[in-house]
This record gives structure tokens, sequence and C-alpha cells, in this order.
DNA sequence: AACAAAGACAACCGCGGGAAC
DNA sequence: GGTTCCCGCGGTTGTCTTTGT
């Protein structure tokens, strides 16, 4: 037996809203407020699940949402939180006033994925490619070490062929990245480079493996606030000069135990999966209190008004979250 | 100028939590 | 304690615009 759904599919309209219909809802949500959705289309004259009004009141109509660009600040922000709260969108659009949830999933997933996979850092668990390459390898039985390349080129070829054929990056970008630079001048990779710029990202791959030692010491995530030998431990304090964004999180989230990240580092794993049940114990363990789940959590309040300082984002950055 | 690909944004879907009964 | 319902969340899809060929 499933839910019934929210409302009759066959007497509602979908897709964009009119103009008229924006000035209906909006009309009557000045008078009557947002007091039960499902009841609201009806008594305001709409042909629209109350699902589709919420959304369009809260994503689009609300007075106090801004539409223009993100600022670098704003930016800032989400990769911050981002690299701790994984994709808790509302937790993380409450500290942007104006902005929602879905502004910021939609500002992550076209612009600031790319941005920094192009840094050569893993948008997913916020380490350079190359340390979760090495990292992987050194947890690894020496048979199965041969193998990775192959694995990771799996894991990341999309990112770096985006990197290849898409963007122009210089050979010392790809030399932080422990991958051999190779003729990357944009568009100029026809398709039937792709195999040879693959076998290329291997073999850069598997020196980055073979001998981690030899990569490049002036990288430019090279921690700011913890030493290089713990940087596997500390991957929250980097900074990446040539985007502009500053990794100033307090090692509190994983501190001791080495990587609190080593979640699965294949496309599509959740970023809440087992890396955020580490950061909820983890949470748990500092605050003698569970943090998982219930309201708190989820809209940010407690999280953020609490004396537990998780991160080093100036308190005033630190908005109380929207009403 | 025409077409295709990529980007950006809006909207939808299904699920889970929690309140009310 | 179980059921129903509403709401909010995150993931995904759809559509329009922009850019490149």
């Amino acid at each position: 037996m499933g839910r019934i759904p929210c409302c009759e599919k066959d007497n509602v309209k979908r897709g964009q809203w009119t103009p008229e219909e924006d000035h209906k809802l909006s009309s009557y949500i000045a008078q009557h407020g947002t007091r039960n959705w499902r009841l609201i289309p009806k008594h305001a004259g709409l042909q629209r699940c109350g699902k589709s009004c919420r959304l369009r009141w809260t994503n689009y109509l609300r007075p106090d949402l801004k539409h223009g660009q993100f600022s670098d600040a704003e930016e800032q922000t989400i990769v911050t939180l981002h690299s701790v709260l994984g994709n808790r969108w509302s937790v993380i659009a409450a500290q942007l006033p104006g902005r929602t949830d879905n502004d910021v999933k939609n500002h992550w997933n076209t612009k600031l994925k790319k941005k920094l996979s192009g840094m050569g850092i893993d948008p997913v668990t916020h380490k350079p490619f190359s340390h979760l390459i090495t990292e992987i390898a050194t947890t690894l039985a020496p048979p199965q070490v041969p193998h990775l390349a192959e694995a990771a080129l799996g894991c990341f070829k999309d990112e770096m062929l985006h990197l290849l054929t898409k963007k122009r990056i210089g050979s010392y970008q790809m030399q932080q990245i422990g991958l051999t630079p190779v003729n990357t001048a944009a568009t100029q990779v026809k398709h039937e480079d792709r195999d040879e710029t693959i076998e290329k990202i291997k073999y850069g791959i598997s020196r980055a493996i073979k001998d981690p030692e030899t990569s490049p010491t002036n990288k430019p995530w090279d921690p700011v606030v913890a030493g290089p030998a713990n940087f596997a431990g500390s991957c929250n304090a980097f900074a990446a000069p040539d985007s502009g964004f500053h990794y100033g999180l307090s090692s509190l989230v994983n501190e001791g135990n080495g990587s609190a990240w080593n979640q699965s580092m294949c496309p599509g794993s959740s970023a809440t999966g087992d890396r955020q049940c580490q950061l909820d114990e983890k949470l748990e363990d500092e605050n003698g209190q569970d943090w998982k789940g219930g309201k708190e959590m989820r809209d940010g309040a407690t999280l953020f008004n609490s004396d537990c300082v998780l991160w080093d984002l100036p308190s005033e950055e630190l908005m109380s979250p929207m009403v």
C-alpha cells in the first residue's frame, strides 16, 4: 500500500509557470499565508499541485530571494560548507540569505563542481585527485596496486577528459595533479586523440602511485594549517590560490584517525554516505549528544549557533537560518 | 544561417521525518 | 503504537539560452 498521491495528476497543470499563475499564487499567499499547501492551489484558482505551488513560491516567488549571480564570498561559503556537510543543500542555503537550496544545488552542479575539478580537486571529497589516488594505493595490498591506475581512471577520467578537451590548462597544472603534461590546447584534442590521452592519463596516474614523493612539493593545495605529514587527515585546511577558494576548516572533524573522508571514490557515491556517518559520529562524540537527524540538524540552527565551532568561517558569515 | 553541444536554470519526483489523530 | 497526511529534502529531468562549428 503506497502513499496516496498529493494531488489528482490528471487535473493538474505541469511545466513552466505563467506570469498570471505567479500573480495568483503571490496574491493568495500575501493574503492568506502558506498554511496547507494542498489547499492553496484550489483556493487560489490554480490548476496546480500543492507541491508545485510550494516549490514555485520557495524557489522563485518569495520576496526575500536574490536572483542575481553568486558572489565570490557566497561561492566560498558554499565550497567550505560543502566540504563539511556534503550535499545538505538546505543547511548550506540557510547560511546564504536570499538563496534557496535549489539555487545552491544548481550553482554547485553547474559551476562549482567544474571549478574544483579544473583545479584538480575532487568535488566530492574536496581532496586533490592525485592525493586520493596515492591514498587508495597505500591502503591496497601489493597485488592490487597494478590495477589501481585502471580503476582510478574509471573514476576520474570524465573529470580529466573534461579538462583536457574543454579547458586550456597548462603543463604546470598537469604536473601539480601528478599527470604528465600533454598538449591540451582547448578544442585541439580531436576525437581520435582521446585514446592516446587516456593512455597518458593512465601513465601519469601510475607514476603518481609508484612515486608520490617525487610529486612537486609546491602544490597549490598545500596545507596552510596542518603540516604536510598530516595532510591525509587535514585536507580541509588548504588553499587553492588559482581559484580563490580557501579551505579554512578547523581540523576538528578530521583530527586523530587519519582521513575521515574515506568514502567511496566512485562517481555517484553520495557525499552524505559513509563520510557523513563519520562526521555525524564525530559530532556526536564531541558534543555528547546525538546530532543525527532531527530538526536541529536539518535546519542547521543549533549547529551554527552552538558553542561548538566546526570551522573557521568568520562568525558574521554564519548567518542565522532564514525563516 | 543552421545545426549541435553545452550551460543554466526551473520544475518534478520519490522518499523520509514528524505531527496529528 | 499504528496510520494518515503534510512538508521539506536531495536527486533527477526538462526546457530554454548561449556558444561553438
